[in-house]
DNA sequence: CGTTTACAGTTTACGCTGTCAACCTAGTCC
DNA sequence: GGACTAGGTTGACAGCGTAAACTGTAAACG
């Protein structure tokens, strides 16, 4: 027999009560914390109803991915949309994508820090859609597509090296993180901005000795 | 009764026998596929006699991760004895650092990539060890000890950044990987050793405005 | 109206995980 | 010979993701 309607909160709409369940323990218990069983009971349900809904548990946690992706683009995009210097537009976008990240670790963990087998079933078309502030910050660059993507996605592997660090911890406490992290986005910048000094471009490195 | 000793690889040493097993199946399957039981049963004992030797699965795990920096700090160390230009030197070392996690990525995953609630328990002497190669990255820049620091860890974090998305398979696969890693080493020991341009260092900046 | 079908859950179960408490057993020492 | 100990074992607990079978309800159809 179903529950009784006033045990659930949605009342009919139990994949939303899921759904708003998972994001809620994702959000104060953390990734560790998020278990099926644990889910359906404070929703009030069984583990296996979940299973109505959504293929599998990472199918679940796909679809928390997808807020996170929604969320992120919004803001590297918001932040991108206000005119400037270049440099200055793309300080704006990188610092929007490390707040972002500091302001919900629960998510960027999810997104970006969980092991390649978890991630390997997300979807492909989600997964380009994850890629939309690299190619921001790529655009940025005004260079040629091929070149703007090199220098983006050195810019985002310094990002995401610093901010996941720094979730996870392993920085040294002594620091003081509003100056590592201010240091670390203008480098960034600055570095996917200017060409490498005294080399010339990896494409024309192969045609022109 | 304790098994024959015929069944053991190192006799009576089982001990041995659990951390070279442990370290087998990482290597060939993955932290993933580490669990008590299957090294117990490789080992040809139960899985509760491995608390015997090691405080939990955690420390186990940590064995593992000691035998990681063992190995990182001896290939960063031994890149940067042979003597040349700082920058060289630099990119000999951050070469050497890339060059360990893309050949043992499985230690790197857990030395680096871990949750951070699993991490939290690895003793901070240990700790301490752990980031002697970020120590000598900033040793080489030639700066003062607070702005080496800040400048080493910013090129560790790029380092961090690049081969942790790499292995996480994050990045965008129509890339030339040997191009972007050369750059993004090249970006990285060139942004730690040049001042930041036109701008102060972070220390300065607060006493001289 | 009665029957069938589909839906939306449940119960039960399997095999896995880390870990603890209690037990056993061979060897050593007094 | 009896006590002690080191080095294991067995059994259990609480939890995990998930597959299969079952059940009650409601709508659709002849």
């Amino acid at each position: 027999m179903p529950p009784s309607r006033s045990t659930r909160s949605t009342g009919t709409d139990l994949e939303l009560a899921i759904l708003d369940e998972a994001r809620r323990v994702l959000l104060e218990s953390g990734y560790a914390a998020l278990s099926t069983r644990r889910i359906a009971s404070a929703v009030g349900c069984t583990a296996t109803s979940i299973y109505l809904y959504y293929a599998s548990k990472d199918a679940l946690i796909h679809a928390l991915i997808d807020e996170g992706f929604v969320e992120l683009n919004r803001r590297v995009l918001g932040a991108t949309e206000a005119d400037g210097e270049p440099l200055e537009r793309m300080r704006r976008a990188a610092m929007a994508y490390v707040d972002f990240a500091f302001e919900r670790p629960q998510y960027y963990e999810i997104m970006f820090m969980l092991r390649a087998d978890q991630m390997e079933r997300y979807p492909a078309e989600a997964y380009r859609r994850a890629r939309r502030p690299l190619e921001l910050l790529a655009e940025m660059t005004g260079l040629s597509e091929e070149q703007a993507l090199l220098r983006g996605t050195i810019a985002w592997t310094t990002l995401h090296g610093l901010v996941s660090l720094l979730i996870a911890q392993r920085i040294d406490v002594r620091f003081d993180r509003d100056a590592l992290v201010r240091d670390t986005v203008h480098a960034a910048c600055v570095g996917a901005l200017a060409p490498l000094p005294g080399d010339a471009s990896p494409e024309l490195r192969k045609t022109s000795p």
